[in-house]
RNA sequence: GGGCGAUUAGCUCAGUUGGUUAGAGCGCCGCUCUGAUAAGGCGGAGGUCCGUGGUUCGAAUCCACGAUCGCCCA
């Protein structure tokens, strides 16, 4: 099967259809609505197969929904705007730092961005199709939308009315390449590990001459902004002494002193024992005391407290720089330290620092050390690995930076968040935990940024009052402009246009400018329960959509974003859940268990599966898929290899696995093809042909059975977002179908003569098949549309177009029935007890044998396995079956102690009645137990009576007997083989033999032979005996049996003939000719 | 550093309120069936249930400590 090509050909006669566009209206007019919101996907790269696993699932609940027959919005989001399309832009463009946007002018850049989350989202749409997600994508939404950006305006404007949006001054992480600060929703997506060199530094006491303080630090750009150090009051700490100097450390850490000394330095020895609070108020000299800042800030070092400082690392005397830190920062509001903040926004020291002045932090660590030296500050460096931030996006080495930012306060939305968090239903349960945590714990939103594409936050700042507020809509802009509209009238909301307007100060009447900083990325996604609903615009449309009954996302760090950003948006406008249902999935791996990185070059591009793979069977990896384990995406062909294989006319080979997660598809396919073969050759039409399943067999009625099971966990599995059970449900009665009705049913479809029992199979067959069809139009779409399109629109002109605008089926609960469940399952463990006797036997099924003797664990089973015991002889081609009663010779007991009833009762004694119990003589024990019903064993001298609830009896085939047991069943099997036996073997392997040489020959499946054999006088005597079974099985109309004289076959044109060695046939040589017949 | 979770076959994972021979699928080896099959069936090999101690008549399961890994938060 060449999935890819199939789905090429349904996704041919969709679009000659239009069937997307019927899906998408075929609930135009239905009063029930679901509502799906989309998580916006970036579009800012193609997709990779890690996208496709959430839009398998956003695609599969629109469907089964629309099947349903809900009316929904199909639509899907693009996110557009944020940091990911500039930095994409920049290598675009060439640029290294915004210098070169501003060059270039940010209305070109901006309009470049535009373009860019276009032409993605473009893509992604084809390549969504592919996948067939099938949405309105005309009506798509991108968050770089007039409305989205509107929404957002109104949205913080609310905020400030609440009095919930502040301008912070706060040492924040950011990226000096980006020239921006991260949030600290951002901050955990780039944390790596990395080597740096530290240092230790020592700092002169003022008042004690000769003695130093030690400090260490990871991070020696922030040296020349140091302030003050901190030690831990109540930690120990130690005078040494070394090379004649004295220098103040913590005690635990003299042992590395020695060990890092290195050839500088002598040993150390300590002179005195002192407690962090007798170093308090000390004073000392900052290694960068000479620098113009410094001198300017007229401050002076001393020596702080601080209960976090810690002996684990460093020196226990910590270097403090509250510009370059954020508990540095922290620290200096208490103690009124001066801060500095040395830096800019690209990085790079500012005016003031002398010989550091315009070099960027990333240089300097080396002149810095060298500069120490010569001071004589220096101590040691230290090579050192630890977890260090980076910028997510550029993958910079992030640095603490002292900013003025802009936030939303949490601390009144946090408990409106944890009740609305409340009322979500999380899938999976521990999301809720997960997003408690995070709203617990989280600080507030600093929504800012010092960037270009993005929402222009429309907060305006007076030039002269330095009071701000919040614009909540275009239209109050324009109301309040004073300055500027005319140049930003006809653009969209963005820089630099809406820079331009300027309005009057409400409290001073100044001029009033709006920030230049744009807006988180997260605040676009959170708003789009609001402003894709419409809500500035339409309350009523948004009261009807909003909330969305279900979103879905990959939940490792939505946690805190979009979901987080979405309950923000909900609980400040509305104070209420934006969504009812989330169902979250894990990561999805490469074949070895390892994260997916388009750097490591084991990412897997989107197209390349599908054109491999597969969109189907992808959808089948991730539907069958447990959502909160982590998935590994099986290996998929080289190129080479796919278009080795196509070149051959082949599909490609897949690997194992796929094969493995396909197999429910293409056993499917199987069953379908087979009952095309021989409808085909029957003529048979559904629509014409009827047949009460009162009047089926027990084969089809239990079939049918399951199928009903089936639809019923198919739909509860759907309805409750659990895709794998659902679908797990369906693969099931595939291989029921398959495996047990098809099999058990073969010859029904075979037989010549249309009797109402070949009606049935084909009735109840093309029952199960379309309606597994049905089910699988949400998971599979492609496999799907295609079995329908044959099974049903090519017999049925009335039946709905499409698969996809079919309803979802509906158990018929009359056709359930458990006996025929239960029976059938007993036939189905028989059968396998059997064919594992044989095995032991090593006689193969081909060979007949005579008697097949069943042990089953109840009576009311016994009475079953009679009724059905056809089935079983059949297929395990044996004569006869016959119950083995209780005391038969055949069989051997144990006694098998159940102890979880034993335990509970006999306490301390549980394990001297076990072993009582062992030492029992199981065949007698057996025999007391079913006459008496209990048994009484002697247990330190004691009687103790056991009961059948107590002790159950197993009976296994005695040795010396081919059997096989499983459960308290039994199958025995008589191994003799008489001489009519050993002929019907022979003549079965010989019509398998004629089978072969028709299929060698070319011949079709329907077509009639001749046929001739040439053999020995044993085999020909008893070919002729069997001469009506070889004929009928074999389709011959002629069978000519010789054993001597000259061959009486045919030769030439349409004459083939085969040699069979003796080996095949129990020792008689042959040979066999066939041509088709006349 | 703090919190949570995990550790079971070569791989991916189940394993009920503790109950005495620890399972499944895949992979591997052998056999077998098949005029629907890239199918199916049967058998086999493969386990220190992370380690150590404890509780208990009985521990993969409960407790403590330790190791390793993951996630979340600093």
């Amino acid at each position: 099967m060449d999935y890819p090509l199939l789905e090429r050909g349904v996704q041919q006669w969709w679009d000659d259809h239009d069937i997307l566009k019927k899906y998408l209206n075929r609930n135009e007019q239905a009063s029930k609505r679901w509502s799906f919101v989309d998580g916006p996907i970036t579009a800012n790269n193609p997709m990779g197969v890690h996208h496709a696993w959430g839009r398998t699932y956003k695609d599969l609940w629109q469907r089964f929904n629309t099947m349903r027959g809900y009316r929904q919005r199909y639509q899907n989001g693009f996110d557009s705007q944020g940091l990911w399309v500039e930095v994409e832009v920049e290598k675009e463009l060439g640029f290294k730092n915004k210098r070169e946007i501003e060059e270039y002018g940010i209305g070109l850049f901006v309009e470049k961005c535009k373009e860019r989350v276009l032409r993605f989202a473009e893509r992604i749409t084809e390549q969504s199709l592919r996948l067939g997600e099938w949405m309105d994508s005309p009506n798509s939404y991108y968050t770089m939308s007039d409305e989205n950006n509107y929404t957002i305006w109104g949205m913080l404007r609310t905020c400030w009315q609440n009095g919930w949006i502040y301008r912070g001054r706060d040492v924040m992480p950011w990226c000096p390449r980006c020239a921006t600060g991260i949030s600290d929703m951002e901050i955990n997506e780039g944390r790596r590990t990395v080597q740096h060199t530290s240092v230790y530094a020592r700092f002169p006491l003022v008042d004690r001459p000769g003695e130093y303080l030690l400090v260490w630090t990871t991070t020696p750009w922030t040296l020349p902004a140091n302030v003050a150090c901190a030690v831990n009051p109540d930690l120990h700490y130690v005078k040494v002494e070394q090379d004649g100097d004295f220098y103040y450390l913590s005690a635990d850490v003299v042992g590395k002193l020695n060990k890092l000394r290195g050839h500088e330095h002598g040993a150390a020895k300590v002179v005195e024992t002192l407690e962090g609070r007798d170093l308090l108020g000390w004073r000392y000299t900052g290694p960068f005391d000479e620098l113009p800042a410094w001198q300017d800030a007229g401050a002076e070092h001393r020596v702080v407290a601080w209960d976090e400082v810690t002996a684990a690392e460093g020196t226990g005397i910590v270097h403090i720089a509250p510009g370059c830190g954020r508990e540095d920062f922290g620290l200096s509001k208490g103690d009124h330290l001066a801060v500095l903040a040395p830096v800019d926004e690209n990085g790079v020291y500012l005016d003031g620092y002398d010989w550091l002045t315009g070099m960027s932090v990333g240089e300097v660590a080396r002149p810095i050390f060298e500069n120490l030296r010569e001071k004589g500050y220096f101590y040691q460096t230290e090579s050192y690995q630890h977890v260090y931030p980076h910028c997510w996006r550029c993958g910079t080495e992030l640095i603490f930076r002292l900013v003025n930012e802009w936030f939303i306060s949490m601390h009144e939305l946090r408990e409106r968040l944890i009740r609305i968090a409340n009322d979500i239903r999380w899938i999976p349960a521990f999301g809720l935990d997960r997003e408690l945590d995070w709203l617990r714990n989280m600080e507030d939103w600093m929504i800012s940024k010092k960037r270009y594409w993005g929402l222009a936050l429309p907060i305006y700042v007076c030039d002269d009052c330095d009071e701000f507020e919040v614009i909540g809509s275009r239209e109050e802009l324009r109301e309040r402009a004073v300055e500027g509209w005319e140049q930003f009238d006809g653009h969209t909301p963005h820089r630099p246009w809406v820079d331009a307007v300027k309005i009057r100060c409400a409290k001073c009447g100044g001029f009033a400018s709006r920030i230049l900083d744009v807006g988180n990325p997260w605040l676009d996604a959170g708003i789009v329960p609001f402003s894709t609903l419409h809500y500035r615009g339409n309350r009523e449309y948004w009261r009807e959509w909003f909330p969305a009954d279900f979103i879905t996302e990959s939940f490792p760090g939505q946690f805190r974003n979009w979901f987080y950003s979405m309950l923000v948006m909900a609980a400040a406008l509305e104070d209420t859940a934006p969504f009812k249902t989330v169902l979250g999935f894990a990561t999805l791996k490469d074949e070895k268990g390892e994260e997916m990185h388009k750097s490591k070059g084991n990412s897997i591009p989107f197209d390349e599966a599908a054109h491999v793979v597969g969109a189907d069977t992808m959808r089948w990896l991730y539907v069958t898929h447990a959502p909160e384990q982590n998935l590994n995406f099986p290996r998929i062909p080289t190129d080479e290899e796919a278009e080795a294989a196509r070149a051959k006319g082949q599909p490609p080979r897949l690997s194992d696995l796929w094969m493995q997660t396909r197999s429910a598809l293409d056993k499917l396919w199987n069953v379908y093809s087979f009952f095309v073969t021989y409808a085909n050759i029957d003529e048979f039409d559904p629509t014409t042909r009827s047949l009460a399943v009162s009047k089926r067999s027990d084969l089809d009625r239990w079939v049918l059975s399951e199928l009903q099971a089936t639809v019923q966990r198919a739909t509860e599995g759907l309805a409750d977002f659990d895709a794998e059970s659902a679908s797990l449900a369906v693969a099931a009665f595939i291989e029921n179908l398959s495996n047990w009705y098809v099999r058990r049913s073969r010859r029904r479809f075979w037989k010549s003569e249309e009797d109402a029992d070949k009606r049935a199979a084909y009735l109840t067959l093309y029952e199960c098949l379309v309606t597994v069809t049905k089910l699988l139009a949400p998971l599979t779409p492609f496999l799907a549309e295609s079995l329908y399109q044959n099974l049903v629109r090519s017999v049925d002109a009335s039946a709905p177009e499409s698969v996809h605008l079919c309803d979802w089926p509906v158990a018929d609960v009359k056709l359930l029935s458990p006996r025929l469940h239960d029976e059938t399952s007993l036939v189905m463990r028989m059968v396998n007890l059997g064919r594992a006797a044989r095995e032991k036997a090593q006689i193969r099924v081909r060979q007949p044998l005579g008697v097949l003797y069943a042990r089953v664990g109840s009576d009311a089973e016994a009475e079953a396995l009679q009724r059905l015991a056809s089935q079983v002889l059949e297929e395990l081609n044996v004569k006869r079956l016959e119950l083995l009663p209780a005391d038969s010779d055949m069989l051997v007991y144990s006694l098998k102690p159940l102890m979880k009833v034993l335990g509970p009762k006999h306490g301390n004694l549980a394990q001297k009645v076990l072993a009582a119990l062992r030492a029992t003589d199981a065949h007698a024990g057996a025999e007391a137990l079913r006459e008496r019903g209990s048994l009484v064993l002697k247990v330190d001298k004691q009687e103790v009576t056991l009961t059948a609830d107590e002790v159950e009896v197993e009976a296994s085939a005695r040795e010396g007997y081919v059997a096989a047991e499983e459960r308290g069943a039994v199958a025995v099997i008589e191994t003799t083989l008489t001489p009519e036996l050993l002929a019907e073997g022979l003549v079965r392997d010989f019509t398998h033999l004629v089978q072969e040489v028709r299929k060698h020959a070319g011949l079709a499946i329907e077509d009639s032979i001749e046929t001739w054999l040439s053999t020995d006088a044993d085999l020909a005597a008893i070919a002729v005996e069997y001469r009506g079974y070889i004929e009928q099985e074999t389709l011959s109309k002629r069978f000519t049996v010789q054993s001597e004289g000259a061959s009486l076959a045919p030769s030439g044109d349409g004459v083939y003939r085969e040699n069979i060695p003796a080996a095949k046939l129990n020792g008689h040589a042959a040979t066999v000719t066939v041509r088709k017949a006349r």
